[in-house]
Formats: structure tokens, C-alpha cells, sequence
DNA sequence: GCCAACGTTGGC
DNA sequence: GCCAACGTTGGC
């Protein structure tokens, strides 16, 4: 089993649009990212837990608990020439963006936000949080994973 | 294969 | 809105 960490703008799509969902399952889409592609196409396992991740809003952090939903499959909106996320050199036949559906899991209790994942010592190493990563779907130990959903149980920060 | 130009991400 | 970091593109 694999943990991951999965970053969303909430202003495009957040953890409470996923809750919403009639399934609370939605394809990963738009990802146009090798690195990021490879982790879905190569090492997600249905049913890995994701921390779903804010970014691009205040404060950014982890708000919820989500999981690996399918089996990786093609990205349709790449193929798709009215979604922005179309990509001409992808076709059905060799597609090249590759996907899987994310589902609801758990709340989380709170927020964790970044600065207070900067201050936990069990996260030092956190690739999400190395400087200059911008990668939209990392992988986390599961410490880590632990750490944050353990700090994320608790009412307040500290405490 | 190098690398300059350009685009995107995401914290602030 | 700014800008550092970094991925991608394309000329050579």
C-alpha cells in the first residue's frame, strides 16, 4: 500500500465538491504533469489513502482524507478539443495522459495547514514540502501520512 | 544534446 | 500581483 498527497485548487475543485459527488468519486483529470502521470499510471493501488490537499487559497493545507477509486485508465479530456485541458499529441489510440478516480474517505476534524506541516518534526523530509516542489501529487510515507491525519483528529493545533 | 525562451505552479 | 522554481518546447 502506497500513501499519497494530492493537491487541488479548491476555487477549481475541493474536498467538499468531492463530498458532494453523487459517488463522491471523481476522475483525476487535467493532470499534464510525466511525474505526476506516472505515479497514477504506475503505483496507485485502489484503495491507497490520499491527504486531498488546498492549494492556492489561505490558508493552503490538508482538509480531508481521500482514496485511490480505479484502476488507471486514459485521461478523456485530453481528447476532448473543448476542455481546456485538451492535448492534441494525446489520442485514444496512445493516449497520453493517464488517470484514476479519487473517492471520499474520511474529515478530518480541522485543517492542517502548511505552516503548521512546516513545524512537525515528522514531516522534515516531506517531499510535498521541499522547497521548489510543485508537484501536484506526491507520494508520503506513511509516518507522514500518520502524522497528518493523526494532527488533523485533534480539535486544535498543539493541543 | 544544449540551452534560451516561455509557461505554469503555488506561496506569499 | 509578484516572483522563485522548475518543466517543456524548439532552434540549432
Amino acid at each position: 500500500m502506497n500513501y499519497w498527497l494530492m493537491k487541488s485548487e479548491p476555487d477549481a475543485f475541493s474536498f467538499e465538491d468531492l463530498k458532494a459527488r453523487p459517488k463522491q468519486t471523481e476522475p483525476w483529470d487535467g493532470v499534464r504533469n510525466y511525474q505526476a502521470r506516472n505515479f497514477m499510471r504506475d503505483a496507485m493501488k485502489v484503495g491507497d489513502p490520499i491527504l486531498f490537499y488546498h492549494s492556492n487559497t489561505n490558508p493552503p493545507g490538508v482538509v480531508g482524507i481521500a482514496q485511490v477509486a480505479s484502476e488507471p485508465y486514459p485521461d478523456p479530456t485530453a481528447f476532448d478539443k473543448k476542455s481546456k485541458y485538451h492535448d492534441p499529441k494525446s489520442d485514444p489510440v496512445k493516449p497520453r495522459w493517464i488517470l484514476v478516480d479519487v473517492a471520499f474517505k474520511a474529515d478530518l476534524k480541522r485543517l492542517v495547514s502548511l505552516d503548521e506541516m512546516k513545524t512537525m518534526p515528522e514531516l522534515s523530509e516531506m517531499r510535498a514540502l521541499q522547497r521548489g516542489n510543485r508537484l501536484s501529487i506526491t507520494p508520503v510515507t506513511k509516518d507522514e501520512f500518520q502524522a497528518i491525519k493523526k494532527a488533523g483528529m485533534r480539535k486544535a493545533p498543539g493541543t
